[in-house]
DNA sequence: TTAGTCTTAATTGTCGACAATTTAGCATTG
DNA sequence: CAATGCTAAATTGTCGACAATTAAGACTAA
């Protein structure tokens, strides 16, 4: 119902690519709507997507929701069995690592693309968006912040600056919201905040620098760490 | 209607992960012949799409025909206007480069992870398929098979060789059917058979050494010089 | 008590009809 | 003659109802 903080932090400038003006279709607005409830988990993950009692709660009639949950579907935010119904999604640990991989790749191309497209007035952007959060860090040891938020727009920036709008819409539309979605199931808070932060500055100067090659590198090592973090978090939960 | 040569190929080791059971729904069955229709060229591409007329010729009502379309539009094989109707997806030439940049990092990610992850009775088959090319391509200078059919078996089985679910997903059910429409589009012939059979070989020695490093940087190679090839031909097009 | 089967209720898939929006054609006017 | 506004037809979006399938529960029998 409410707006979450992500959507409200990127307003002028949406990870979302709405090119045109807003969903204007009913299935479109209830899509939206479904999907923040599920990656805020207001639907709880594996729970049962009935659709008689979603219909009447959100007021819309069974067709329309259907198609909604067809696009929902279509995202991996659901899964649906024929003549059984959707579930929301759960993610196993397996499942959240084999996201890893592809992010890895797909950010690493931005990157390298980055560097190469993006504007000198995008990079200055970016370099300011990395100063506050330095003085973010520094203030209130702040990494909760950092984590949930910061991150994310910082990675947005460059997949954006990729200005491959293939990137642009499997990572930001489809891999960013299942990340959403597991980071709600297991409650990832965020260690590792001053390395991360780090590891940012670094790519921000190899796409100053505009060398591709070094920027893909450094990103890819990037989410590899963040990966090998969550493979030793689980680790670590499961003793 | 009839079965493409690609499915008939690949009957016994689908690209598609239909791991269950065939369709059941009647929507996904549309959903099939529509999309089989499309890379095809039965639909031509930027034709608009008339619901009425399509759910009459194919015996549907609108409503299933409309869940059909919804995936093909998330397939991103249709683009769909809100109150104006969905069209067939016409490529630019810069958008098949965008997807060709999206192909060189997932499809080396995938060769890095197959060459970890595919086991050696399906390295064996890897090979044995590449020789069946050798043959194929002395016998008969047979450049229009190989372009079109072997190449694509032997991208799915690296791909499928990575066990990465998301990486099989994304390429084979989205990105390898809207580059068969491209292909349609403009006709692309097959050159530069030749090289490209070298370069598969150096690729399966790499996953047969177990090397992922290398195995990556040949495919991520091979696909440049697809891509490189392609924006080659269109220059020569427009003059 | 438990396994199995049948019945019933609920949910999903499918369909046809109505409402809202767009598009095309025509008339009108500067 | 061009441009603008209006009207009508067609198409899309939305809805409620029916058919088919599944899940649950009760009942019987071993």
């Amino acid at each position: 119902m409410e707006n979450s903080k992500l959507v409200e932090m990127s307003e002028n400038d949406s990870p979302v690519l709405e090119s045109e003006s807003v969903a204007i279709t009913i299935a479109d607005r209830v899509f939206q709507q479904l999907r923040q409830a599920i990656v805020e988990g207001d639907i709880p993950v594996g729970s049962k997507i009935s659709e008689p009692e979603l219909a009447k709660n959100y007021g819309v009639s069974r067709g329309s929701l259907r198609e909604a949950i067809g696009r929902l579907e279509a995202c991996n935010l659901l899964v649906r069995k024929p003549n059984v119904g959707a579930r929301v999604m759960t993610m196993s640990s397996e499942q959240l690592l084999e996201i890893y991989f592809v992010r890895e790749a797909l950010e690493g191309m931005a990157a390298r693309l980055a560097a190469v497209e993006m504007s000198d007035e995008e990079i200055i952007e970016l370099k300011k968006l990395l100063l506050q959060h330095s003085k973010q860090i520094e203030k209130e040891q702040g990494q909760a912040y950092f984590q949930k938020e910061g991150d994310l727009d910082f990675h947005y920036r460059i997949i954006k600056g990729s200005k491959n709008s293939r990137l642009i819409g499997l990572l930001c539309n489809d891999l960013y919201y299942q990340m959403r979605l597991y980071r709600y199931q297991f409650g990832m808070r965020g260690q590792r905040v001053p390395r991360a932060y780090v590891e940012h500055e670094h790519i921000v100067d190899a796409i100053a620098n505009r060398d591709g090659e070094m920027a893909e590198l450094l990103m890819r090592s990037h989410i590899r760490s963040s990966r090998k973090n969550i493979e030793r978090l689980l680790e670590e939960q499961q003793s």
